[in-house]
Formats: structure tokens, sequence, C-alpha cells
DNA sequence: ATTAAATAGTACTAGAATAGTCCTCAATTA
DNA sequence: TAATTGAGGACTATTCTAGTACTATTTAAT
């Protein structure tokens, strides 16, 4: 599988109970208590996500998380690489200095063009995509991003 | 990030090496040397690309392994789900039996299209086309998309 | 036939990464 | 000033990955 940490999926689904009732700010205890995560898990999740400035935190008696902006202004590219880095399919990919195999890689190059692929794939989701039921949202994107990698090379 | 693990790496770097010099069988010692991954990795990686049906081997003195097919046939999604199971990003794309936080998840539907396009952009990437040069390449895809690689390191 | 060269299969170990928890400090409101 | 809530960091246990080792099986050459 093409893993995704279970710290993000989590997140996914708390930022979708929040942009589904994006009227008022949540505590962590209520958003733990809805999304039956645990309390210190759903904490750390938030936190995060405030440091991406993806959420934005009040803090004191009635504080609580809301979205730092419209669900259709957060996407899902955003939310992944705010718990786990950059997204890329391989350490080559973020880190310039060349790996150890040198001699036998030259693929470097083609995994980048793999890699933007996806995150266009993933910047084009946003929070309110997700959030909404099945049927209706195929059309939106698959005009935009069926991009067929191989046919930029022939 | 959104991990790959080393082995599908090597593999990925094995598997081009092979494509290149696709004349002859390959044994495990000269692939290990050449490439530069420990012996017993290479064999591994090896024995699970046998059986994914990526290669095909050859047992005893003068055996070795060879591609299965043409590298244009070989698509990186092939490979990538041999040494890590089926392509998703979460573990609930796979299991339809739900996960635990059914009561907040109704995004299940979402994830599986976004899968869906990753696979696609996978699938459409082969052996063949991860030996080209980059350079050759670059022209043609600068054209046609435009995307934000800064955002990639955000 | 016998020996050497190779893959097949499986089990095991060490290390790293992840998930999850807990505790103390800071800020806000009533 | 007391109660409530987030911020930040440290810590631990568990899971996963990478890598290794060993034994069995197959084939080719002599």
């Amino acid at each position: 599988m093409l893993r995704l940490s279970k710290l993000t999926d989590y997140a996914t689904v708390i930022l979708s109970f929040m942009a589904r009732d994006n009227t008022h700010v949540h505590a962590a205890m209520e958003i733990a208590a809805i999304t039956g995560i645990a309390l210190p898990t759903v904490s750390k999740i938030l936190k995060v996500l405030v440091n991406a400035k993806v959420l934005i935190s009040t803090r004191g008696a009635k504080g609580g998380y809301a979205l730092a902006r419209a669900p259709e202004k957060i996407t899902v590219a955003e939310v992944i690489s705010a718990l786990e880095g950059p997204i890329a399919l391989t350490e080559c990919s973020i880190s310039l200095q060349g790996c150890e195999q040198a001699a036998g890689c030259e693929i470097r190059g083609n995994w980048s063009l793999i890699n933007q692929t996806i995150h266009n794939a993933l910047e084009s989701v946003t929070l309110a995509d997700m959030i909404r039921p099945v049927r209706s949202q195929a059309p939106a994107w698959e005009k935009e991003i069926l991009i067929p990698v191989a046919s930029l090379y022939r």
C-alpha cells in the first residue's frame, strides 16, 4: 500500500467534520467525542494543523479550533504535507543531494515527474470536495487531473 | 512524505538496470554488484518480483532473472503493488468492511476516487519511460502542465 | 553421476518509525 | 481568581521495515 499514516487519515476525518459544521469553534474534547478518536491523539493532530495554518485556535474558556479558510480553499495536499512532510514517493526526490545508488540510479528525474503528477492530483481536491456526497463530484476534477504521464514523453 | 518503502525504490533501480540490458539473464549476484545493493536484499526483491510476474527466473547454473515482458509493458503501478500491496492511501479504501470511525467517516468514497487518480498516474508510467534520459523529456511536459513545484517543499 | 552454481522459500533479528499518552505551562473568560 | 481550554514537549510501547541467514531445490557442466 502506498501508505498514508493513520494520523493523516484521522486528520481528514476531523477536518471533514469541522467543514460540515463550520459555524463555531470546536473544542478538542468535542471533536474527540464525535469522531471517536482518543482525546490526546485528536489534540496532537489539531496542534499540527494549527502550525500548518490549516486551522486557527482560540485559547481559554470557550476556546477551540476552527478552519483557517473556507473548505474550498483547503486542499488535501496541504493536509497531507502538514502531517507527513513534503509529498514525494522517494527519498531522493526530496533531498537533492542524491542517493548512494547514484551509479545505478538515473531515474530520479522521472520520479520527480511522477511525484508532481500525484501532488497535482492531491492539490485539486479540497475539503469541500471531501464532504460532498460521492456521486455528484466526479465531473469536477476528472477533467483536470487525469494526466496520462506517459503521454508527456511520447 | 507519502512514503514508498526503500525496497520499492531499490526495485525500480534494479528493474531499470535490467531494462537497459535486456539481452540475457542476470544473476542476483551480478545485479547486486552493479547496483551496489546488498545481495540478500537484492535476492529478496527479485523473488517478490518473480511472484508478481514482473520477472521470470531460471534456476541452476547459468540461471538468473529476466524481465517477463518488454519494458513498455511493465508499469510502475505494477512494481509498486508487487512490493507494497494494493495502491491506496488509506486502509479503508482497501478493506471494504469499513473503519471504526464509521460515524464521522463519510469520505471513503472520495478517498477511493483520489486513489483511482493516483493509480492511473502510476499505471501510465512504464519501465521504458523510467530509463529514458530526463533531459530529452523536459520540454515536452513543461509546455503541457503547470505544476507549482515550490509547493512540494512547503 | 557428481559437483558447482543458481534460485526458492522461510524464519529471524535489530533498528527505526509511528501512534499514542502524559505532564506542565500559557491564555482567556466569567 | 478559578475554571476552562490550547501549546508544547517529552516519553513509551508497539508495529513495521530492512536486512540477514539458512536450508531446499533445480539445472548445467564435466
